[in-house]
DNA sequence: GTTGAAAAATTCCGCCG
DNA sequence: CGGCGGAATTTTTCAAC
């Protein structure tokens, strides 16, 4: 479930410039890497097949739609054998953008979104709490968000012009 | 630095869609609410133009490109006013794809992609430690990706067909 | 990996409710 | 004014080389 394909310089050059902007066309990137807009097209596809590319996403300023409030999340469970039931229920809170099963403190580490303090406490005592195998959570919130940004490949050739 | 815009139902059926699947065409959309191909892009400029819609990323399996390791880590600073330099040295840092100012245990709170368990390891030894007015770090390493969306917007209408 | 041409989508503009 | 329809421009997509 993490084979690793052959991907060239190209392959990663096109990754690249789409994962900070999705939108651009292939025939701008073909000319930034001065190859046609057909050999752009193939690599997109042969690296869709793989499943090394799975979608697009549109960002979002969640702030200005009135989302102001990130906060993670960590979940105890009372007996590890739970994980799975609780991730089910933990998938039908519609603020749980991520939810990660991890070492050391906690058992499930969860980022949510929410409107405001009062959406986020109702989410705790409503519906966090409510699930039965969780033992306790602690909360940390956000701020502010710094960095967000995609995972930088290493590409050997930028001699791009 | 968060006005909230005038959104209607249509708009956010849109953001919805393209949330999801930013490669979708403005035509599939416009025949799926039922309104031109025209009207869609409309919408779009406009939330473009307030900043809601910031861009677009494509959605790639790190797994696959050899990213196998997800962790969280929580940094203690020496004196808050370092902040904002501590925050400049991380973002140095390639594999730091996420950074949120926090109140709670920790002063900064970073999400980490890297390649391997040595990977990490000199991340945080060689990298992470060595930046002056860290106090120290927590780590928190994922082990599963189990939900990974962007926030539902609630629409009003889904009587689309 | 390239070229070129058909099919489709984007984008713009004048018109209508 | 917001939405519509159509036309010009680009882009995507695919074949043959």
């Amino acid at each position: 479930m993490a084979k690793i394909h052959e991907l060239d310089d190209l392959d990663r050059q096109i990754l690249s410039i789409l994962m900070t902007d999705a939108k651009m066309a292939y025939t701008d990137i073909a000319k930034q890497l001065q190859v046609s807009g057909g050999t752009v097209h193939v690599r997109m596809k042969k690296l869709e097949e793989v499943g090394i590319v799975k979608g697009a996403r549109l960002e979002v300023d969640e702030a200005k739609l009135g989302y102001d409030i990130i906060s993670f999340i960590g979940i105890f469970l009372e007996k590890s054998s739970l994980y799975e039931d609780v991730i089910r229920q933990i998938n039908q809170i519609p603020e749980v953008v991520n939810a990660y099963y991890t070492t050391g403190n906690y058992s499930i580490f969860t980022k949510i979104i929410c409107k405001d303090t009062d959406d986020l406490r109702k989410l705790l005592s409503e519906k966090i709490q409510a699930i039965s195998g969780i033992q306790r959570t602690e909360t940390l919130i956000a701020l502010e968000e710094r960095i967000d940004r995609p995972i930088s490949l290493d590409v050997k050739n930028t001699q791009d012009r």
